[in-house]
DNA sequence: CGTCTGCTTGATGAGGCTCAAGATCAGTGG
DNA sequence: CCACTGATCTTGAGCCTCATCAAGCAGACG
């Protein structure tokens, strides 16, 4: 329980890199916390099979209850390539800096709650936006997609349907290729943001 | 899985109830922190409409975010006659304390974002499964159940489809009137636990 | 007693799931 | 360098579940 003083900072050989597809850690078994500084973590509950259970983007923490319990309630995977600092790292784990984790705990849930609602294709769009790094309004950004079969998971879509979605939204001229091709390794792309207004 | 089972009991001057259907408080406010004794509370994001964000079962910590920023970023309504209790009271709210309502944090929310996955009926029975206050294999238990409103939201259907997923529990034996009837309040049902090999 | 809110049930159509085949690409070994 | 394999993605056809629209009913409440 007891902290370590660690600086803010993630200093270079205090991350953890991961590839995409990357096992983080086994639900059940003895992990360690981490925070997300970048990429994206899934969360899965194994039960018999792996069912979605969670998100973490940069920011979240990862295996919060093994600093109780002494090991992990959920199998994570990397998404995307995603860097991991030990958490806690810095200063106090009490008070302001605990709670701080536990109001992003619930925005996280608010957001990917919302993953599984309304039109296929705006449950896509809203997963990309949840993966793009900066934010603003009406920008063709930069995004990492994951592999299909994972965007479906978190989507409660079926791969096909999210194919199917992606096309359109290149149709329709929101997302653009620009990196890799198809096959293994996760999909570089161009997203344009929707107007602040948010339009849906 | 869970945390821990029974939360402890606080005095009767130490507690707040609300009927069911009222505003615990709204995004936004000054409000203050509470852990869920009995009942249940939906929490909304205020996005010019309200947008189903999370559920709190008993046990569950409400408007930690306010201890940290001042205000609340959901609308809590309850869901169900519920009974709150200041968070944190007497505790130092530090350390374990902290820890432990973070980890069931992100136990609450695989369980809600497994509400939005499968076919209608079972994402109906999981919902009411997560309102049964004792759990018991196979047994048949008294449970109380929020509007249609309510569980359509929560569910990502829609009233309609709400009601008649009830209707079929109905007519398998599932699920049996055992209060009120129809109009206005909570109804109460006994519900039949599945066996607990838990068959999807 | 009339209105209002919440629940139920039916008819219909659309969106997404299922099944299936083909395309593209990384890695491997000849 | 190229064929082969396995994984991932794409696209099509048909069906099924659930959303939508609509009507009717039961209690609550003034």
């Amino acid at each position: 329980m007891e902290i370590s003083a660690v600086p803010p900072s993630p200093l270079a050989d205090q991350v953890r890199h991961h590839a995409s597809g990357a096992r983080i850690h086994e639900a059940g078994s003895a992990g360690s916390a981490w925070r997300v500084v970048s990429g994206a973590v899934r969360l899965d509950a194994i039960d018999g099979d792996a069912v979605f259970a969670g998100l973490a983007v940069p920011g979240d923490v990862l295996g919060a209850e093994s600093l109780l319990l002494g090991h992990c309630h959920f199998r994570a995977t990397a998404l995307l390539p995603t860097v991991l600092t030990p958490w806690p790292g810095a200063a106090p784990a009490q008070g302001t800096f605990l709670l701080g984790a536990l109001a992003r705990a619930e925005q996280r849930t608010a957001r990917v709650v919302a993953l599984r609602a309304g039109q296929a294709v705006d449950r896509v769009k809203r997963l990309i936006q949840l993966l793009v790094p900066e934010a603003g309004g009406g920008a063709l950004v930069q995004v990492m997609l994951p592999p299909l079969r994972d965007m479906a998971d978190i989507t409660a879509l079926t791969c096909e349907t999210v194919s199917r979605s992606l096309s359109l939204m290149r149709r329709q001229g929101t997302l653009a290729a620009a990196g890799q091709r198809r096959g293994r390794g996760t999909k570089i792309c161009r997203y344009r943001l929707p107007a602040t207004d948010a339009a849906a």
